[in-house]
DNA sequence: ACGTTATAGTTACATATGAAACCAATAGCA
DNA sequence: TGCTATTGGTTTCATATGTAACTATAACGT
């Protein structure tokens, strides 16, 4: 009797989700579209991933901070900045030097190179992230702000701790 | 003269961007964190990915899909979506056979196994998801979820087109 | 029918990412 | 001091992911 073969039994018994409005699923499809077509403009162009900008961000900020200050404020674990300076040293973008006090630290700043090259990626970034934002209007993107800043911060408590 | 050492030059002449302030980097970690939350429930417990969970998501909804149609709609490729099933159908979770007028497509679905495994989850998920959004309010919720459809809908028409 | 082009899906290769093991140096403390 | 626990950082290994190449089948135009 109840064998109508294609949707069998679904929907009713079964309760699918439906991932278009799942909000992990929205979420994590914006953020790639999103990162994707921003990194995009830098990516071929100087050769260099999301994360290795995203340390030369922060050492753009931040002179002579360690590794383990970058991963901090990148939430990167160690290991993706571990890499991220080593091919970032090699392309004679970063500088690195052992710190005086504590022989475990390095000491990381950008070098004339790196400079140069974060000084025509910056504008590039902002430029792309207020496109997006333009798709907003002024309020939506107050709300957007406010939200964010919510959400971010009860992850940040409840989300474990380390990294 | 202009030589302080530590913050040498940085912020006035080079505008360093805040990447706790930039939407792309606050985008991407919120998330991984909400999606590592909630697949870490069953990511462990079924040894399941994500990509694995959201093609039985659609299987569940739709019977009878060929590969190409979940990539479609989980926004996968189709590698993706080919790695995943395999795992799937090697697993019992989703059984796959030819579809009769045209062999190169397959037609998927979930088995019994599937379904339970299904059944036990999507209330997971959906439980979590509830967890998330609790943290806002009402209006924040509305808000939310009309800046994303915004922000999804304008992606799609920009973001290239195929995959 | 026949050759060309397009489509569904898989495989291969190269690169990225995460977890754990590991080395070196420092901090704590008996 | 001397021993143990911690911390900064790198290396190793196993797994994941993306791109391009490839196979099989179907669609199209003549």
């Amino acid at each position: 009797m109840t064998s109508k073969r294609k949707p069998a039994h679904p929907t009713a018994e079964h309760a699918p989700l439906q991932l278009e409005h799942f909000l992990p699923y929205r979420l994590s499809i914006l953020s790639n579209t999103i990162s994707q077509a921003i990194a995009e403009d830098y990516q071929r162009r100087y050769d260099i991933s999301v994360t290795e900008w995203r340390v030369m961000a922060v050492l753009a900020r931040f002179e002579g901070l360690s590794a383990r200050q970058v991963a901090d404020r990148t939430a990167m674990d160690k290991v993706a900045v571990s890499r991220a300076l080593a091919r970032l040293v090699e392309a004679g973008r970063v500088s690195r030097s052992t710190h005086d006090d504590d022989k475990r630290r390095s000491v990381l700043g950008l070098t004339e190179a790196g400079w140069t090259m974060h000084d025509e990626v910056a504008p590039m970034a902002r430029a792309r992230e207020r496109e997006v934002l333009a798709k907003l209007d002024a309020e939506e993107q107050r709300w957007l702000t406010r939200i964010l800043d919510k959400l971010l911060e009860a992850e940040r408590e409840t989300g474990s701790g380390e990294r």
